[in-house]
DNA sequence: CGTTTTTATGAAGGAATTTTATTTAAGGCG
DNA sequence: CGCCTTAAATAAAATTCCTTCATAAAAACG
């Protein structure tokens, strides 16, 4: 921490933190570093990687693989010693507790998911007691299917629509009827003897781009969670975006620019206007033509506007209806003003579109970026996300990760005024 | 810095920074700090201080006060050694370059203004070239009646209006006729020897409300930058805001609202409607009389429309004017609009009108404030600036001594693989 | 089997911290 | 005036981390 004063105690924690991450970094078919990939990864002299190295083997997170595999033994001389990533050394829970759905996923602790489950909410009218009964539950049970006891989850995550206050408790409204007030941590401290810490699903979207989707490494990146309804995670300077006490920071502002309400997603905006286009058609004296405009999803739908989803617009679009594009770039103007707005206020390099929407990029994004040159000077990267309905999850994981990880080198080095 | 592996040089420079924050951070008049009250400050214990605070009187930061001020020797042992910073072991220049005039001051590294001087660019068709020789001059001028060699100038810290690159160009259009592309950090690097910084203005601004205005040490803040212009700097998490390459970030998304200009400073609108109105005033075919609305901004200004400025609409609503009021309320909808966007999006805790305007917040602000609550679910605290027109030279010569500490502190952890 | 090559590891040295003990400078008081 | 108390400076020793250097060890090659 930058407030403690700079002790040898601190250098150890710092170098073994270092060591950790490069072993940690390792993709697990590759895990194997020789102390000499340390020494030359990390700068630090080699006795300093020896004796680091095997503290960690003492604390059960690196293993030292004397063992070497088969005859590959590349050099000349002595053979080096090889260190690996201990992944299974513990495992962290993310929950991601959508409007409809909820999504737990137990990673070891390089993040490889190890179970996974996904229960749908079936009646929307359920109380939030019940919801977090079934969340609850469903945890309990991927870490039981994982083979896990208790004490092997060594931090557990949870993302939820809605601003949460640093107690873990939802505040204001949020897309889950009943959850105001509902004090998460609380929740889901009684399964579990890990630490919980409960965080906005936008942000964990953006954690899990960070990580794993498609934004990289990027410093400004620009986060849209759209699905039924439309959220936003950013991250500046590499640092996220959180606002006073974790408070509000959503897409109220739409409201200034117009009929735009945050809570009209991507998915949702696009299929109502897909429902009225087939309802159009259907009024029409002719029946549709294939080929012509408002055919394709006409047909993909049985000319039923209620059977309409957003995937058939997609589809639609993609077969050439241009009926259907045009309800499509309709369906994506709330989003557009979004992007544009945050664009000007934050300039950043990248958006993300990110949920389950970002499975139909192909046909999303050039009506996105062409509407976004008519509305901002400088268009930034605009990209769909590979994880889609799972960005949240797996932002939950890696915050769960970083916590336990922190946890974890914290007692190495022991404050002198303890 | 965060790759540096961990040795005992880099305890040794934590540790100096430590010592030196703590005795800059002092008042000038209470500016001594024994060692015992280092060591209670900050956790290290005494021969560390002891060691680490001969080190900075070596260097020539600190001084060691022997000769121990009258008879105040409090406590009954043996007495302590008394530190305290020398505010006067090097200076830093701060650079205001803006639409209408440049501010330039000089401050000791405690941040006390020795020398400040400000001229007006007169004709507002003067070329690029002039003005920054104009500004070069100033700047030389103002070290000379400091006081001051070249050598003993730090560091160099220059805002202007505008996107600037990490070179030190502005990039894109700004308030200054021909400025875009100009190479400031190059043009004041002929005077200086020392390091030159270009900012963006805004961003000065927070910094400098962040340091001496009313930001405090908010972590979440937004600084209005109000005058002719309308600008924007933002800081989340106690993190600068400055977008990609620090690239445009600004208050664009304006015109995505409507006809709201971001050229359109409080100034400039408030003025423009308080014209409006004294023209209206003056085609009337009654005089106004004294007491009717209007009456009191026509009576300010003789009725000559051209006559009215900001001030003058300022001045008559704190006289009751209801319709120079009205002038104002409409005049201030740009802001609140602005405000109410980047409360939504950033949720900070605190936003900070600066810049001239700032001296009208007594009738500013109950407005302001009375239509953000109509625009925003939950207002933020929005206080005017005591620093007002001086915020950003102000800001300037924070982050000049930011880096001129910075470079002082850097070579006492000089890295093992040089 | 010796040589070569590469790595592991021990030992020494240095630099920063801490704790402990001693010295030093002042004030209080008989 | 001189001794005692007090609190700080400082010296000394111990600790712990890093480094470099030297030596030992283990494998491959001729």
């Amino acid at each position: 921490m930058p407030g403690d004063i700079a002790t040898s105690a601190l250098a150890r924690r710092v170098n073994a933190a270092r060591i950790l991450a490069k072993l940690r970094e390792r993709p697990p078919e590759r895990a194997e570093m020789s102390s000499g990939d340390l020494v030359d990864a990390t700068g630090m002299s080699r006795p300093t990687v020896h004796a680091a190295a095997h503290h960690l083997v003492e604390l059960g997170w690196v293993r030292e693989t004397t063992d070497r595999v088969d005859g590959r033994l590349s050099g000349r001389g002595r053979p080096s010693r090889v260190f690996s990533f201990v992944a299974n050394a513990g495992h962290v829970l993310g929950i991601d507790i959508g409007a409809h759905s909820v999504r737990v996923a137990v990673a070891d602790l390089r993040g490889v998911f190890v179970a996974e489950a996904r229960i749908a909410f079936g009646d929307p009218s359920v109380g939030p007691e019940q919801r977090i009964t079934q969340v609850r539950k469903l945890a309990v049970e991927v870490v039981r299917t994982a083979g896990l006891r208790d004490e092997q989850v060594l931090a557990v995550c949870v993302g939820t629509s809605g601003p949460v206050d640093a107690d873990g408790v939802v505040q204001q409204r949020t897309g889950i009827p009943g959850f105001l007030g509902v004090d998460l941590r609380a929740a889901l401290a009684r399964d579990f003897s890990a630490q919980v810490y409960v965080e906005n699903d936008c942000n964990l979207a953006l954690i899990g781009e960070r990580w794993r989707g498609r934004a990289g490494a990027s410093q400004d990146v620009v986060c849209l969670l759209a699905g039924e309804r439309l959220g936003v995670g950013m991250c500046t300077g590499g640092t996220l975006v959180r606002g006073q006490a974790n408070s509000a920071r959503d897409l109220g502002f739409l409201s200034l620019m117009g009929d735009y309400s945050r809570d009209d997603g991507i998915a949702r905006a696009v299929r109502r206007r897909g429902a009225s286009l087939v309802a159009e058609v259907a009024a029409r004296d002719t029946p549709p033509l294939p080929g012509t405009p408002g055919a394709e999803l006409s047909a993909l739908t049985g000319g039923d506007p209620r059977r309409v989803s957003a995937s058939d617009v997609f589809e639609a679009v993609r077969r050439g209806d241009l009926d259907a594009a045009g309800a499509l770039e309709e369906g994506l103007e709330t989003a557009a003003r979004a992007i544009a707005t945050l664009t000007m206020l934050l300039a950043p390099e990248l958006v993300v579109i990110t949920g389950a929407v970002a499975a139909a990029g192909d046909v999303l994004l050039p009506p996105l970026r062409r509407r976004l040159t008519e509305l901002v000077p400088r268009v930034p990267r605009v990209e769909a996300s590979p994880l889609r309905e799972q960005a949240v999850v797996t932002g939950a994981v890696r915050l769960a990760l970083d916590t336990a990880e922190t946890d974890f080198l914290d007692p190495l080095a022991p404050a002198p005024t303890a």
